[in-house]
DNA sequence: TGTACATCAGTGAACGCGCGTTCACTGATGTAC
DNA sequence: TGTACATCAGTGAACGCGCGTTCACTGATGTAC
């Protein structure tokens, strides 16, 4: 095997990908070296090329989980506000994202361990959660600012406890009626769900 | 050290608890038996007089944590439904519930763990989520169950987002606001925080 | 353009530490007489 | 009530496995002439 300088960086890169995908998917105290390295085609060996320490890639791999925009922001330019923020809710609480936790949202699958991280965990998280805020429109008025911390509460809990649920028909309605509520506020101000208990 | 049944069962319960109280704060895959044990006030050894392995306990001190109803609930007694739930919304967004995991709700804590977990600890998070839908009238009308979830939904979120945020301001702000937006919504249905955006 | 050499990504065996688990032993309590 | 024996929670040394890390080596690529 030869190796340039963008081989070496594409190996890297890979590594990295797969780390954060692993993060996600199964916790950051879960996914090992030589696993990791595994599923890159790589024996262990080379890990220490790329990087210091086990603990320099999963922290990487943290922060990159919750730098990358989740997937389902990309399909929605060229939209109104409007349309975009409900895209965007009924996306982030779809089955897919539900079901596939290791491409998702970061929030959601790194919160409890961002919780109990280190500084640069929690600041590359709240980066995150200021940019959802900033979606939506989190900084247009107080108002706006507190609907989207709503917003945005609501949907990493919901797709936090539809993945939690053992029951499949729990899990849905969890999904479902909690876009609803969040879609109908937006677009129907007063009439959509009736909130009076 | 002599012993008798109810010592025994005592020791038995307090590993457990301690078990449960660190599942919260640092994860299920982090408290070592040796930890445990020594927190207990005793040795590694005896261990397995109460438990049949490492995994038992921290498979059972998970469904302790999710079972045990979390402390804010016990002070609300005999107020009225409205300023029960209130009550609850606000102790739950509390700065101890979110700055003492260890003794707080397990549906934040245990959260990305039980998605990634076996069928048992799933039904346990389940019950859990039921209990709290029951709390909040999901099951007095197809209204009142949409609206018990999305508040359970922001309830978990924003504990989760709040514990996960380096800025404590941030943090503070968040809880405070979802609070306003989750109690206001209750007291007055229409008038409360704008929702139009 | 071709040849010799240096570089270094990747290999895989080996090391060593941490931690779950085992086990022979202790000594206080409960029971039988 | 007192005495001998059985039980068993708890002790702490030892074991062994998994896993992060190290290291001598390989061989393909890039560079110097």
């Amino acid at each position: 095997m030869g190796h340039s300088q963008a081989e070496k960086a594409a190996t890297r890169e890979r590594v990295l990908r797969i780390a954060s995908r692993k993060v996600r998917e199964n916790g950051m105290a879960a996914p090992g070296v030589a696993e990791i390295m595994q599923e890159a085609g790589l024996t262990h060996g080379g890990f220490y090329k790329h990087f210091a320490s086990r603990d320099d890639l999963i922290a990487q791999a943290a922060a990159t989980a919750l730098a990358e925009r989740p997937v389902e922001m990309e399909e929605l330019a060229g939209m109104s506000e409007q349309d975009r923020q409900a895209g965007l809710i009924d996306s982030y609480l779809g089955r897919e994202h539900r079901d596939s936790p290791g491409i998702g949202c970061g929030l959601v699958t790194l919160g409890a361990a961002a919780g109990r991280g280190d500084q640069a965990l929690k600041e590359a998280y709240e980066r995150r959660v200021r940019g959802y805020l900033n979606l939506f429109g989190g900084n247009d008025s107080e108002e706006a600012r507190a609907e989207a911390m709503l917003t945005l509460s609501a949907l990493v809990g919901a797709t936090l406890i539809a993945r939690a649920v053992a029951d499949p028909a729990l899990s849905d309605e969890l999904l479902e009626t909690v876009a609803r509520q969040l879609t109908g506020q937006q677009d129907h101000p007063e009439a959509s769900a009736p909130r009076g208990l």
